[in-house]
DNA sequence: GGTATTGGCTATGGATCCATTCACTGCGAC
DNA sequence: GTCGCAGTGAATGGATCCATAGCCAATACC
């Protein structure tokens, strides 16, 4: 799920790992506290403090900064600072029109030049996800899940929009998975048991079909809880000393 | 046609103006030069030469970079140097099978929202294309064309990415105008006319779909002609001193 | 007492300097 | 003659230092 969007940057060999280049390290360590939910949308990111947590300098910080807003992770204001990326409704619902249509070109490039393994394991996931009553281990699961259907996209420019969107809307997933009631997990899990059964017949339209309706199911859903994105400002709040606690 | 995707990047009041921070300057800069075709795909790009033209220090070069790059212009690797990006077939057609998708959703979202106004632009511009032979007119009115029955899109983030897939693929498309035949030109007006028929009737299943087939058309046309992307490497040919002949 | 202006402080933006790394070339050995 | 290694050079990555733009508070004036 924190499969790192290499959007043209630095093909630095080693991709997560302990990267060589330190703009790299100093993006990683961010983007892994802004998805896992240390550092909370509306969050302020101060140069300084983070430079000071991972011993470089504000100089790597700044081109990591850059690098996530692109990913759309942070926002950058001249003069100013850099917070976590927040989105209000209208914004979420935006991104979730934009995967509604490009989540079934990635299954649909994906589905033919998928192994049998890999079709395995999707039913694997799934029955583990519907086991999990846990949010997090089902986000993690889910995210598994969806992204090993893309796994056979050779499109790298999707792939890599894909993950893009997934990540930006990480947060937002986090708080709907929380108040998905009994019924809602039940067709969440139909629609995974339609979607795995058409790539087992690789049969690309109805695969589409279903996992478009999944990504608009969830997006009318969403629309339903305005409450999700009305946490006032605190902007101030909770400033960036969180990172500090993924050490 | 060179509308900015301000992706989370610096909202510095002033777009691409005289922007108040020279790392905007310098990327609004080599955007320009990458756009118009001064500095072709391929192009090496130093970050010593750009910064002694644009009478600034490195520093803002290599942040422009990272802007450009996030934008899919650029491509940044450790250690090495930038280049301008460029694309393999596969990866050309990859982003039009994205547009595909994303571009009636733009058209989509955009329709109900277009002013009278407006879509009498649409019309006017179309009327232009169709007198024209120029290929590099025809490429600005195809573009204003286009974005504009996209004006109405209110989700910046469809906007956005749209903007930014156009860009990518300027080169190309200004390669691809250059050998279509009479017949090819006839389909693109036809195909206009029945887009805007649909704007004009509201009707955004249909504008939807006659764009869905127009891009698609295109991207089948591009895959008959793999000779736009066999030009050798030059990485090294042209480099980026040309960047400056746009002063 | 309220408001506006000014001054200081903080955080970012930019410039210069140093370290690092990759690539090219030249030489030598097989 | 060709392959491989080492050395040199140039360009990038990183660190420190300085300038500047916002923001907040304190003070003075209305």
């Amino acid at each position: 799920m924190s499969r790192k969007p290499t959007t043209g940057s630095d093909s630095s060999g080693s991709d997560s790992a302990g990267a060589a280049v330190a703009s790299q390290r100093v993006a990683d360590h961010l983007r892994a506290a802004i998805l896992s939910g240390e550092l909370r949308p509306g969050a302020r990111i101060m140069q300084e403090q983070v430079a000071a947590q991972l011993g470089a300098s504000r100089l790597p910080v700044r081109e990591a900064l850059r690098i996530l807003a692109a990913e759309g992770l942070t926002v950058v204001k001249s003069n100013s600072g850099a917070w976590v990326s927040r989105m209000d409704m209208a914004e979420c619902e935006g991104v979730y029109k934009i995967r509604e249509r490009l989540e079934p070109l990635a299954l649909g490039e994906s589905i033919p030049h998928l192994s049998a393994e890999q079709v395995a394991e999707l039913e694997t996931i799934a029955r583990q996800i519907e086991l999990t009553t846990d949010v997090d281990r089902f986000l993690a699961l889910d995210g598994r899940l969806h992204l090993l259907t893309y796994a056979g996209c050779r499109v790298t420019q999707i792939t890599a929009m894909v993950d893009r969107f997934w990540n930006t809307t990480q947060h937002y997933r986090r708080a709907f998975a929380r108040l998905a009631g009994d019924s809602g997990w039940e067709l969440i899990h139909a629609e995974h048991r339609l979607i795995i059964d058409a790539i087992k017949r690789a049969d690309t339209v109805d695969a589409e079909r279903f996992l478009t309706g999944h990504i608009r199911r969830t997006r009318l859903e969403l629309a339903r809880h305005p409450e999700l994105f009305t946490e006032d400002d605190h902007d101030n709040d909770h400033t960036a000393d969180a990172a500090g606690s993924a050490d």
